[in-house]
DNA sequence: TCACTTCGTATTTTT
DNA sequence: TACGAAGTGA
């Protein structure tokens, strides 16, 4: 039996490929994620390798959900095995999988200790039951330095948005690798800076704090692990519990991704990377698509594949995907061709102003849905900014259309969770400050401000919490101290193994939380607290224990529920990435949303343009069947209405509709990698010059020089490294 | 602690 | 413009 059967050529020839490094440069619905799992199949089915010993990371959990189950049931199918393979995740849990495993240890401990040493203003309370801290919880943890110092500093304004601005510096910092607060200092801190404490020792408090806690924010698990793994000898242990690696949506990488990835391929050097440069739209999240030259030159020996048949798009939607291609700058950008025998529809559609342009397009699912019977979940709506969600939902809602608004705001953020998930938080680390303040007069329990800011104020000092309640007096106390006995009562309840469900139970009673939402008539937030119970009884089912389970939850988003649902999906271009609609009406197509420009200023680099014109990529590249694109003459922003020009990429689709009959692919054959090394080329490869065109090695010249030919008969000599000279592959 | 008013804000946000 | 969040007063 022939297991590769359905694979096209180039699929079989990326699947097949010998261990070693290997790059596959995956087009917009040429069967990526396909690619990917067949070649975990074969490195299972033909090279030996055990399931647990490859590591498969992706960056959303649907995703890893995704392939996880495809593997299942392949394994099912080819192998008769029933598993699941157990490190098909992101990166994140992966890194947390990680540093679960090892950082009890103290040799782990002081690896870590010893490269944020200049963080630390108080002892760290990190072993491998730390949680994890979102977004929400950093700014808690922010804005508590500042109270505690006794310093005003408002929720709002420029306080707001400075507190803002430093997270997500602190975010890119150490996406980078950076934990040094002199260094964070010097390439972050900005110009103007109204709070209080500075940059760097907000930088160190900011640390302190969450590590006093036991927490680590989304960017130290991978921070901390790859800490570990750079570590010689202790990298060495990490590296050794996997004999391949394969990285999805290689694309979006930050460096230190790409510096894990790296690591764990030292000894074995197998290592797949899957990506399409042309679709990298998080750079302004620190992910550097560069990677994958990076990748090129670091395994110069990697197989290299290029998937450039379209499995999902009708053929006009692909010639306009090619057409807005062709005008990229990125490098490794290339054609692909249809494998779809239908023509689909393209079209472009000016209306007069947003209200049109909603009414425009509920009118056209109207009929698509009764003419063509396309289901209305297999339709989308896809814009640039959230705002612009607006007008479609009202219109909507009054044709009686169903839709479903796919919005970042995750069912994980709601207070009602965050609240029942900070009891649980507390009754596994009672030293989890952040925690305990969202429970401690939630529901209300005689616990006021002046009550708490003694709370705060003594946290630290105190060995154990229970000792807390002699800070306060009165009722407070009396409160407290009944609180604090049903922790210990919770906790010994865990102790004893029960189930997350029942222990959750006892908390909404015990707490007085389920009658305070009852009492205030919070239908919607038992509905949610009842599905957190679904959850939680799912990973009962798993024999999972609560510390497995708050892990997980805080790397939860609830993406993955809101496209099972029916109806029309309302989405920003970001959020559409990795799916596929029959129909697509990708609206406000318009100078200054695409490219999006605020407040009339001008890009920044060329690098932002770029980018928009990736994202435009994407969109045009989610329909199997019919684009739609609108753009309004009249808009109001702001409250003012403007005149609007229809964006400059519309021109690519009408030089696709144009162009339609003679389908070329003429810069389909080639792409190139930047060559700095002479030990990246020999004789006879062909390459190319910026400035002098294409040629041919005609000698290699150690230790770092090449002789060229080029096509026009000259022969020129270069020093690599001071040339960009470019390697030729085909 | 709630209801009302005023204020501030408007790019994307995988974990 | 129009939304949600924060602030205010009873």
């Amino acid at each position: 039996m022939d297991i590769y059967s359905t694979l096209n050529e180039r699929q079989r020839e990326a699947v097949l490929a010998p261990r070693g490094p290997l790059l596959v440069l995956a087009g917009a619905g040429s069967g990526k994620t396909r690619v990917l799992t067949y070649r975990f199949l074969h490195l299972v089915y033909d090279e030996g390798i055990k399931p647990d010993r490859i590591l498969a990371v992706t960056f959303t959990n649907k995703a890893a959900d995704e392939m996880k189950e495809r593997l299942h049931n392949m394994f099912q199918q080819y192998m008769g095995l029933d598993i699941t393979p157990p490190w098909v995740r992101t990166f994140h849990s992966a890194s947390l999988m990680i540093l679960r495993r090892y950082l009890s240890s103290d040799e782990a401990k002081s690896i870590i200790r010893s490269r944020i040493d200049k963080l630390l203003l108080k002892d760290m309370n990190l072993g491998s039951d730390f949680t994890v801290a979102d977004r929400d919880d950093s700014l808690m943890v922010i804005k508590n330095i500042f109270k505690e110092r006794g310093y005003k500093v408002k929720s709002t304004g420029d306080d707001k948005k400075a507190m803002a601005r430093f997270l997500e510096d602190v975010s890119l910092a150490k996406r980078r690798g950076i934990y040094d607060p002199d260094k964070f200092e010097m390439y972050y801190a900005p110009d103007y800076w109204n709070l209080p404490i500075g940059y760097r020792d907000l930088f160190k408090m900011y640390h302190s704090e969450l590590y006093a806690s036991g927490r680590l924010d989304f960017d130290d698990l991978l921070g901390f692990a790859h800490m570990l793994l750079e570590d010689e000898k202790f990298g060495a242990k990490i590296r050794h519990l996997f004999d391949a690696v394969l990285i999805d949506e290689f694309q979006d990488v930050n460096d230190v991704q790409y510096s894990m990835g790296k690591h764990l391929a030292e000894d074995h050097g197998n290592i797949t990377v899957v990506g399409d440069v042309q679709q990298s739209i998080y750079s302004w999240r620190g992910a550097s698509p560069q990677y994958v030259d990076a990748f090129l030159k670091d395994f110069p020996d990697a197989t290299v594949v290029k998937l450039d048949i379209n499995y999902r798009s009708a053929k006009k939607i692909v010639s306009v995907a090619n057409s807005v291609s062709q005008s990229m700058a990125t490098r490794h950008r290339f054609s692909v061709r249809s494998h779809s025998d239908e023509d689909g529809k393209v079209q472009v559609i000016p209306v007069s102003d947003e209200y049109a342009e909603a009414t425009q397009v509920a009118n056209m699912i109207h009929s698509l849905s009764i003419s063509e019977g396309i289901p209305y979940e297999e339709m989308a709506v896809l814009y640039r900014v959230n705002a612009q969600s607006r007008h479609f939902e009202e219109v909507l809602g009054r044709y009686g259309i169903p839709y479903v608004l796919v919005k970042g705001v995750s069912f994980y953020a709601r207070k009602e969770i965050k609240d029942v998930i900070s009891y649980l938080t507390v009754i596994h680390n009672p030293r989890d400050k952040v925690a305990w303040q969202r429970i401690i007069n939630t529901p209300p329990r005689g616990i006021g401000s002046v009550s708490q800011d003694k709370l705060w104020k003594h946290f630290d000092d105190v060995d154990d919490i229970s000792q807390l309640a002699s800070v306060l007096s009165g009722k407070g106390a009396a409160s407290f101290k009944r609180l604090w006995s049903h922790i210990v009562r919770w906790r010994k309840m865990v102790e004893e193994g029960i189930s997350l469900v029942e222990l959750l139970k006892d908390v909404l009673q015990g707490s007085g939380y389920l009658d305070y939402l009852i009492d205030a008539g919070e239908d919607m937030r038992r509905e949610n607290i009842g599905e957190l119970m679904n959850i939680m009884a799912a990973y009962d089912a798993e024999g999972k224990t609560l510390s497995e389970f708050l892990a997980e939850m805080a790397l939860r988003t609830d993406q993955d529920t809101a496209d099972s649902k029916d109806g029309v999906k309302l989405m920003t271009i970001h959020a559409a990435k990795g799916l596929e609609f029959d129909v697509v009406f990708l609206v406000g197509v318009e100078d200054g949303y695409m490219p999006y420009r605020r407040g009339g200023f001008g890009w920044r680099d060329v690098d932002d343009e770029e980018e928009e014109k990736r994202l435009f990529y994407v969109a045009v590249t989610r329909p199997r069947k019919h684009l739609y694109v609108t753009y309004a003459q009249y808009r109001t922003l702001w409250g003012d209405t403007v005149a609007r020009k229809p964006s400059p990429y519309i021109e690519y689709i009408e030089y696709a509709l144009d162009d339609e009959s003679e389908e070329s692919f003429d810069d389909n054959e080639t792409y190139k990698i930047p060559a700095d090394d002479i030990s990246m080329l020999k004789e006879g490869d062909r390459v190319y010059s910026d400035q002098f065109g294409y040629g041919r090695v005609i000698k290699v010249i150690p230790p770092a020089s090449i002789k060229v030919e080029f096509d026009d008969g000259t022969k020129r000599r270069f020093r690599l490294g001071m040339a960009s000279i470019y390697k030729v592959i085909s």
